[in-house]
DNA sequence: AGAGGTGGTG
DNA sequence: CATGCACCACCTCT
C-alpha cells in the first residue's frame, strides 16, 4: 500500500468563505502541477440543484470553497486555475464535477484525470463497470471512507459542519495516491493513450449533456396518441378472438363490457394460450417465433406488440425527463458504458429512439432551436471498413476502395456471378443472403444463428458461410486469430490500444464450452466495435476543438455509435457540415488506412440521415 | 428488488 | 458443447 501524505482522521483543510481567503488559497494552489477537484451539491442535476462546495487541493491539503458564500463567477483566478490546460485536475467521475461547475459558475475545467474512467479502462470486460471512489480507496489504499456524509448534502440548506468539511477534504486528498497507483498500471498495460483519449472526451461529453436536445412535445404526443388508438384496436381484436377459450369468456365489467381474457403483455399467459388452448406448441412468444405461426392470433398479437412497444418505451416517460429550466432533454452518456469502449446512454437512451417511419416519426420531433440547424453525420458502413482494414482482406479492400455495393459484391463472389452496378436488381435474393452474413460474422455468428435468421437449414447456412469465407479468406483468418489470441492472453485489444479482458472459466465449469465460445465471439467483435468507438471519441474531441477554433455558434448534442449530431446556427450549418464530416474522417483515418473512411453529413430541421 | 422476456438502436 | 456483438427500457412475476 502506498504512503499517505495526509491524516485520515484530521486531514488538513481550509474552509473559504471570503474573496480574500479565496485569493490567498488560489495563490498556493497556483504553485501545484496537479490538483484534486471535487464538488458537493444538493443533488446531481446541474441546472436545478445547487452547488454547495468546490474542493480544490494539493496532495497534502484541501481548500474548500463555499459556493454559497463566494461568487465563484467573479473570481478570475479561480477560473484561470481550473481552466489552465497545464494543471492536471484529478477527479472521480469528473464529468459530474465539470458539468456542475460549468453550469453554475461558467468555469470549464480543462486537463482532467478521472479515476473512475481509469479503472474502467483497466478492467474493461471484468466487473460491473461501475466504480465508486470508496471502492477504489479501499482497493488501492486499504482505507474505508465514510460515504454516508455525502447524503447529508442532499437538499442541504444549513451551515456547513466540521464533519462535512472533513469528508469533503478527504475526497480530494485520496485522489492523489489512487492516481499514482492507477497511473503505474495504465503505463504497464500500455493504456496511457486510451486514457488520454477518454480524459479528453470527458469535457466534450459534459458539454454535450449540458447542451441537451430539443424535443417537440406536441408532435411527440400526437404520435403517441395515434399509436395508442391502433394499439387499442388490435388489443380488442385479440381479446375478442381469444375470449371463447377462457372460463371468464362471458364475464362483463360494471358497464357491461366484456372483460379481458388475459394480460397480453404476459409471456407466460401467452404461452399458456398457445400451448394449452390453441394447440400450437411454441417455446417463446418472441417476434421471430410468432412470424412463423400462420394463425390470426399470432398475427394480431404481433401487430399489438409493435404499437405497445413504442408507446411503453418511448411514450410519456421520455417527455417527463425534459428539463424544467432548459426545456430540453439532457441524457446521461456513459463513456465506458460498453465493455468494448462504446458509449451507452440513459435517462433517456437517445441511442434507441426508433428510426423515422410513416406511423412513428419519432426522430422528426428532435429539432434545432429557432435559427439553428441540426447537422447529422454518420460513418458509412464503418465496421465493415474496419474489418477490411484489420483483416487486410484483398477482396474486401478492393470492394470498399472502389465504392462497390458491398453486399452485392459479396454475393457476386459467393455465387460466382458477375458484379455490376445493377446486381442488386438482378439478384436481390442472393444479395439478401450475403448481407446478414456480412454483419453476422463480425459477431462470430455460426450456422445455427444464420439459419434462424435467413430461414434455411443449418447445413445450408454452413454452406453459405463457407462460400463467404472463401470469398474473403483473410477475414476468416483474422477472426480466428482474434479468438485464439484472446483465449491465450485473456484479453483482446483494438489498434488504438484499448483492451478488453475476459474471465476464463475453469475447465471443470459445467458451462466451460459455452463460456469459451462466448469469449471467442466477443473477442472477434471487440477490435471492430472498439475501433469504431475509438474513432468516434477522437472525432468528438476534434469537433469540440474545431467549434472553438472556428468560433462556430453551435454545439454537439448527441452521438449514436457511428453518428454525431450537432446543432449549428443556420448561416454556419452548411460550412460546418463539411468540417464535421472532415473531422470524423480524420479521426477514422487514425486507424483505418487501407480503405477510404466516409462520413456523410446531412443538414436539416429534423434528426435524420 | 431482481430476474427473465421482449424489442428498440448501432 | 453451444450456437450473434454491444447496449437500455419496459413489462411481468416472484
Amino acid at each position: 500500500m502506498p504512503e499517505l501524505n495526509f491524516s485520515v482522521d484530521k486531514p488538513e483543510y481550509t474552509y473559504i468563505t471570503t474573496p480574500d481567503e479565496a485569493n490567498r488559497a488560489l495563490e498556493e494552489l497556483e504553485k501545484e502541477p496537479i490538483l484534486g477537484v471535487d464538488v458537493e451539491s444538493t443533488g446531481t442535476e446541474p441546472y436545478t440543484e445547487k452547488l454547495l462546495l468546490v474542493q480544490v487541493g494539493s496532495e497534502t491539503k484541501s481548500y474548500i470553497f463555499d459556493a454559497r458564500k463566494l461568487d465563484l463567477k467573479d473570481l478570475p483566478r479561480f477560473k484561470a486555475l481550473l481552466e489552465n490546460p497545464k494543471t492536471i485536475k484529478l477527479t472521480h467521475n469528473g464529468k459530474f464535477d465539470y458539468k456542475m461547475i460549468k453550469a453554475q459558475t461558467g468555469v470549464a475545467m480543462d486537463n482532467l484525470y478521472d479515476s473512475m474512467l481509469a479503472e474502467g479502462i483497466l478492467t474493461a470486460g471484468l466487473g460491473s463497470g461501475l466504480y465508486s471512489l470508496k471502492g477504489l480507496v479501499k482497493q488501492y489504499l486499504d482505507l474505508t471512507l465514510k460515504k454516508d456524509v455525502r447524503e447529508t448534502f442532499e437538499g442541504y440548506t444549513g451551515k456547513v459542519t466540521e464533519e462535512q468539511l472533513i469528508y469533503s477534504a478527504l475526497d480530494t486528498l485520496v485522489l492523489f495516491p489512487v492516481f499514482r497507483e492507477q497511473f503505474r498500471k495504465l503505463q504497464k498495460e500500455n493504456l496511457t493513450n486510451v486514457a488520454k483519449l477518454e480524459f479528453a472526451t470527458t469535457r466534450v461529453v459534459g458539454d454535450m449533456e449540458l447542451k441537451g436536445v430539443y424535443v417537440d412535445i406536441e408532435k411527440w404526443r400526437e404520435i403517441i396518441d395515434g399509436l395508442g388508438k391502433k394499439r387499442d384496436e388490435f388489443a380488442k381484436q385479440f381479446q375478442d378472438v381469444v375470449r371463447p377459450f377462457y372460463d371468464n369468456g362471458n364475464q362483463t365489467d360494471l358497464f357491461g363490457d366484456p372483460v379481458d381474457a388475459i394480460n397480453m403483455n404476459s409471456p407466460s399467459q401467452l404461452l399458456d394460450l398457445f400451448n394449452n388452448r390453441l394447440g400450437i406448441e411454441i417455446s417463446s412468444t418472441g417476434a421471430s417465433v410468432l412470424e412463423k405461426i400462420n394463425h390470426p392470433v399470432a398475427k394480431v398479437l404481433s401487430q399489438y406488440r409493435g404499437y405497445e412497444k413504442l408507446i411503453s418505451a418511448f411514450g410519456e416517460k421520455l417527455l417527463s425527463q425534459i428539463n424544467s429550466v432548459t426545456h430540453r432533454l439532457h441524457p446521461d452518456f456513459m463513456q465506458l458504458g460498453a465493455a468494448t469502449g462504446r458509449f451507452s446512454c440513459k435517462n433517456p437512451n437517445l441511442q434507441q429512439i426508433p428510426r423515422n417511419s410513416e406511423e412513428a416519426p419519432f426522430r422528426e420531433c428532435f429539432n434545432p432551436a429557432p435559427g439553428y440547424k441540426l447537422v447529422t453525420a454518420d460513418y458509412s458502413s464503418f465496421e465493415m471498413r474496419i474489418l477490411a482494414d484489420l483483416s487486410g482482406d484483398a477482396n474486401m479492400i478492393k470492394a470498399l476502395t472502389e465504392g462497390l455495393d458491398i453486399h452485392s459484391y459479396t454475393a457476386s463472389l459467393m455465387f460466382d456471378k458477375p458484379y455490376s452496378s445493377d446486381f442488386k436488381k438482378l439478384y436481390p435474393d442472393l444479395r439478401q443472403i450475403a448481407k446478414p452474413i456480412g454483419f453476422g460474422l463480425m459477431y462470430g455468428m455460426g450456422p445455427m444463428g444464420l439459419s434462424g435468421q435467413i430461414g434455411t437449414t443449418p447445413d445450408q447456412a454452413e454452406d453459405y458461410i463457407e462460400k463467404y469465407f472463401k470469398s474473403y479468406p483473410s477475414v476468416r483468418d483474422f477472426l480466428d486469430k482474434m479468438a485464439r489470441d484472446a483465449v491465450r492472453q485473456g484479453w483482446s485489444s483494438t489498434p488504438g490500444g484499448r483492451k478488453r479482458w475476459y474471465n476464463k472459466p475453469s475447465k471443470t465449469d459445467p458451462e466451460y464450452r459455452k463460456k469459451m465460445s462466448n469469449i471467442e465471439r466477443q473477442a472477434k467483435n471487440h477490435p471492430i466495435q472498439g475501433t469504431n468507438a475509438d474513432a468516434v471519441k477522437y472525432a468528438l474531441v476534434f469537433l469540440s476543438n474545431r467549434l472553438k477554433k472556428e468560433g462556430v455558434d453551435g454545439a454537439i448534442t448527441h452521438t449514436v455509435h457511428d453518428e454525431i449530431v450537432c446543432e449549428i446556427r443556420e448561416d454556419q450549418a452548411e460550412d460546418w457540415a463539411h468540417i464535421q464530416s472532415q473531422e470524423m474522417v480524420r479521426a477514422g483515418e487514425l486507424f483505418i488506412k487501407k480503405v477510404p473512411v466516409i462520413s456523410e453529413p446531412f443538414v436539416g430541421d429534423v434528426w435524420e440521415h
